[in-house]
This record gives structure tokens, C-alpha cells and sequence, in this order.
DNA sequence: ACGTTATATCGATTTTTTTCAATATGTTGA
DNA sequence: TCAACATATTGAAAAAAATCGATATAACGT
């Protein structure tokens, strides 16, 4: 019941992970096979520390894993939980989610083109 | 061929768009059909201005349409520009799009399980 | 034209995010 | 054990995003 509540909030996560340029970049690097940390960092002109946040970012949202191998750090992309968000926003633009109430402003919804007239709200 | 870099940036102003959580709820509301903005501030805890900023920024990314309606303002998902952020989601896992440079740190990529000998990157 | 209503913009503030230098932790090979 | 390397964490600063009150703009009815 409201575990759709922390489902959100997972989904939201993802999606401020996603939302960085930087980001956002290192999953399509991802998508083409694991790497470690090192291999990352030469793609961009960020330093180490910012690198490491960015990753703390994505394992923290679960779109990329992590496993140690040796001194390295090897990353790659969940694909399961990408999916899992990109089903989540495939379901959106249906009809079945109406999360939140509603309430009307002028009686209908495309009664508004003639508003002959109008319904004082209290 | 630098279309892609000017799609990228589309992209990522959607997933921006979507990694606020009122614009996700407003979003999730917009799908079940279009509502006037006195609608949408109704279900959220927010004042008129920042209702006003966050629509921006929804149509600012294009995932929202607006229409004037009388002295009301309508806004409604724009179900085509939704599908194309998911479209691009969905094709990042798999391995067309190859983006960025790719070095390798220790040879291959499985070769780390057994790092036996390290190549020194100069 | 005027008052009312709906929404947008402006300016300032608060909050969040991103970034980095310094330092810590953990792993390996000698 | 120790030096070297890879990555993580910390603390502080800079940048960006979100919020609001005040005010502006736009449309409508009278």
C-alpha cells in the first residue's frame, strides 16, 4: 500500500541520478560493459573525489553496481533496475495511476473552451 | 552528427524536469488528462509562484504542453516527447551507442579477477 | 475603463547539489 | 611490514535549484 510511496521514492532517486550531465554520461559509458573506476575518470575532466561522489550517487539508486576486484573498483550498469524505471515511466502516461486527487476548476475538464459560465470556487 | 550532442541536452532537460518530486506528481497528475494550473496548485503544498516555476520548467523540457484557455492556463503531458525521453532510455543499455572514449586499465576487462601482472599506465 | 481573477515574472533567500583539496582506507607486491 | 596505488571520505566552498513575497501581465465580465 504504501509501499508504492517507497517505490516512488526509489524511482525518484534514479531519476536525480540520471539528471546530471556527468551522470548521465558514465551510465551510456556503462552500457557498453562494466569498467573500473580509473577508466572512467579518463573520460572526464572531473577529479577523483568528484568522480567517487558521482558513483556514491548511482550504486546509492541502484542503476550501477559495484564490486571490488582487487584494488579496483569495477562499475557496471543494473540493467534490471534501468528497466525497472523505464517501465515505471511507460506506465505513467496511462490512465491507471490517478495518485493524487483532483478537482475541478470551471465544472469540466474541456468546458473551460466555452466558458459561458463559471463556477465560483468557495 | 552533432544533432546527437543537441539531443543529449534534450534529454537531459527532461530527466531534470523529472528529478524534482512535485514535477514528478505533477507529471503523474497531467496523465490523466490536462488540468489548468489552479488545479494543480490545489494538490500541492507549494505557493502560486513556485507552482508557475516548476511548469516552466516542465515545458521548458517539452514533457508538458500549454494552452491558454480564457484566463486559465491548460496544461497537458505531451505524450510524444514522453515516449521519446523513454525511447532514449531504453536504448542506452545496449551496446549501439558506444559515446565516449574507452581506455582499458589493466588490459581487459575480465583480466582484473587475476590481476598477475598490472600494466603501468605511463 | 475598471475591478476581479488567473498566471507570470522579479528579487532575494534558503536549500540542495556539485566540486575539490586534503586525508583516510583498503589492496597489492616486494 | 612497508611503499605504492586505487578508491572513499571529510570539510569547505562554489554553483545551481527551489521557494516565496511582492508585483506585473493578461483575460474576463460589468
Amino acid at each position: 500500500m504504501d509501499e508504492n510511496v517507497t517505490k516512488i521514492s526509489q524511482h525518484l532517486l534514479k531519476l536525480k541520478a540520471l539528471s546530471d550531465e556527468t551522470r548521465l554520461d558514465i551510465i551510456s559509458l556503462l552500457a557498453n560493459g562494466p569498467l573500473c573506476a580509473c577508466d572512467i575518470l579518463e573520460s572526464f575532466k572531473i577529479t577523483q573525489p568528484t568522480l567517487s561522489y558521482h558513483m556514491k550517487m548511482l550504486t546509492g539508486s541502484n542503476l550501477v553496481d559495484s564490486v571490488r576486484k582487487g584494488k579496483w573498483m569495477h562499475y557496471s550498469l543494473n540493467q534490471a533496475e534501468f528497466s525497472g524505471l523505464i517501465d515505471y515511466l511507460g506506465r505513467i502516461p496511462k490512465p491507471e495511476n490517478r495518485p493524487v486527487v483532483r478537482s475541478s476548476c470551471c465544472g469540466g475538464m474541456d468546458s473551460c473552451d466555452s466558458q459561458a459560465e463559471q463556477v465560483e470556487k468557495p
